[in-house]
DNA sequence: CCAAATACTGTAATTAAATTACAAAATACT
DNA sequence: AGTATTTTGTAATTTAATTACAGTATTTGG
């Protein structure tokens, strides 16, 4: 918990005069950060060592300490205490919130992923004689765009958001095939299914979902995000954020493994577009 | 660009005890904002005032202030200086990497993205008579995933991947429409010339894309995100994310615009997927 | 309702930290 | 080689933060 939000959620244990402080950070963070305690201290009408006291009830070492983990909070810009979007926010408000949450998501993505797992996946990947992105609904959109990337690295994928067509091709999948099922829930029951009938036909299952789920169970490898979904508005979003970053890391996985000559071709892939593009010196048109 | 980056990008810039500084603060970042600037020199075998200068010369005010900034550089635990993936990443090294690339493009993103635009863009979404995505290449799973949100709205949405059927599809639209074009470069052929149709029939023509593109010259209305598109591995990454993001934004507007009795209605629309899923708990299956 | 205890707050003293001024080295340049 | 310039360190000064203590308010129990 960072300390802006600590200080919000404790300030019912504040003490009158360590209250004025609390309300007089909250109100000009950026300005808090560059003050000197005797000068908060004259903001908030009370005396220097009750600043000091109120930062030590924070669990900060004292007033330089608090304004460094202060700082850090404030790191990608003056943070909304609340990053829940609320009836009477502005287009301001709700789109800083929103990138907000995202990046936060992300963040707690990136400590809880687990590494040794991402290695396994890419491991696979890599020998896979063929990859299948199965998703629905939300997660369909991030098997495209899967499909979109491991395409282009010459390897046979397919990718159906369709449960009858996902359901012949795991069927069709054999020894040496990777199947990789996305549901943030993990409790789709046709795509558990679809995993479990992979499975049954030796393929690898990989599955970007939730731990402890009824999906992961049938799977071979299970890379879990553990991303708090904001429910507010009830869409998966920072989730799927989540899900696409993920996918690119196994893709950025896979070209690192296959070495730099391997990567040429990318950039070959990449130069293919040129035809179907508007040049980008020539913005005539 | 954050301290740390500065350090390394300057480093030719400093003198010989300066750069004794610079490298004890790279080398240990976290234990840098905890020191004091007697413990700092001593680490780095110089003088305080030479930690001082040294702190001046990256326009910061003095050493607190320098620790203040590399405080908000390691907020999000230490970075890498480089966010490049490299040939000799491993996947801890690769997975953390795009992780902040990411984070940091989302945080571009928001300082660049014109609030006013997305409020009229939201304007236009919520009078809609009929709303169509049309992306293409990796910009087509956003659409689709606009699709999915939008769709809930219970609003005539539709996506089309195939531009045949985008071309139909815009050749059909009227006044009341809203077109959103989705496309990082804003030059794909196909999509301008999409683009146009549409807005000649009348229908307002929202773009996902580059600002000055020839796609944002056919566009009412211009949401740029410019965001540095991390080359490395020719594929849009970043990209794409600030795009669904910005996705998620719309929605989100659209939702408020709507009033909470709308609300409700998403409420159903998620709970109508618990048939299709299995129960929290019982995950006995 | 009053007294005693406890918690809260501020003043003043102390300590710690950072900065400045200046002088001595070191380096570069003629 | 000698001078100018830059770099670096020592010591003094200033500034900031913390501690100790005392006074004030607030609560609690009689």
């Amino acid at each position: 918990m960072n300390v802006l939000e600590k200080i919000v959620s404790s300030v019912n244990n504040f003490s009158k005069s360590e209250r004025k402080v609390a309300d007089v950070i909250l109100a000009n963070p950026q300005v808090t950060i560059h003050s000197s305690i005797a000068a908060l201290a004259k903001m908030a009408d009370v005396s220097e060592p009750t600043v000091n006291r109120f930062c030590r009830r924070l669990d900060t070492k004292g007033f330089p300490d608090f304004k460094l983990h202060l700082a850090q909070s404030l790191a990608n810009g003056t943070p909304y205490v609340n990053r829940h979007v609320e009836e009477e926010d502005g287009p301001e408000a709700y789109t800083a919130k929103i990138f907000e949450s995202t990046m936060a998501a992300l963040d707690t993505a990136r400590q809880r992923v687990d590494i040794s797992t991402i290695n396994k996946a890419v491991d696979v990947l890599t020998q896979a004689k063929k990859i299948s992105f199965f998703g629905l609904g939300a997660s369909a959109s991030v098997a495209h765009d899967a499909q979109n990337k491991f395409f282009r690295f010459n390897v046979p994928v397919v990718c159906f958001d369709d449960i009858v067509m996902q359901r012949m091709s795991a069927i069709n999948s054999t020894e040496g095939d990777v199947v990789v099922c996305i549901s943030h829930t993990g409790r789709t029951k046709n795509l558990c299914e679809i995993a479990a009938i992979a499975k049954e036909n030796d393929a690898t299952v990989i599955g970007i979902t939730a731990y402890e789920s009824p999906l992961a169970r049938e799977c071979s490898l299970v890379l879990s995000l553990d991303v708090p979904e904001d429910t507010d508005l009830y869409m998966p979003m920072a989730s799927r954020v989540a899900q696409l970053v993920l996918i690119d890391i196994l893709a950025t996985g896979f070209t690192l493994r296959r070495g730099s000559k391997f990567r040429e071709n990318l950039k070959k892939v990449k130069d293919s577009l040129r035809g179907s593009r508007f040049d980008k010196k020539d913005m005539s048109l």
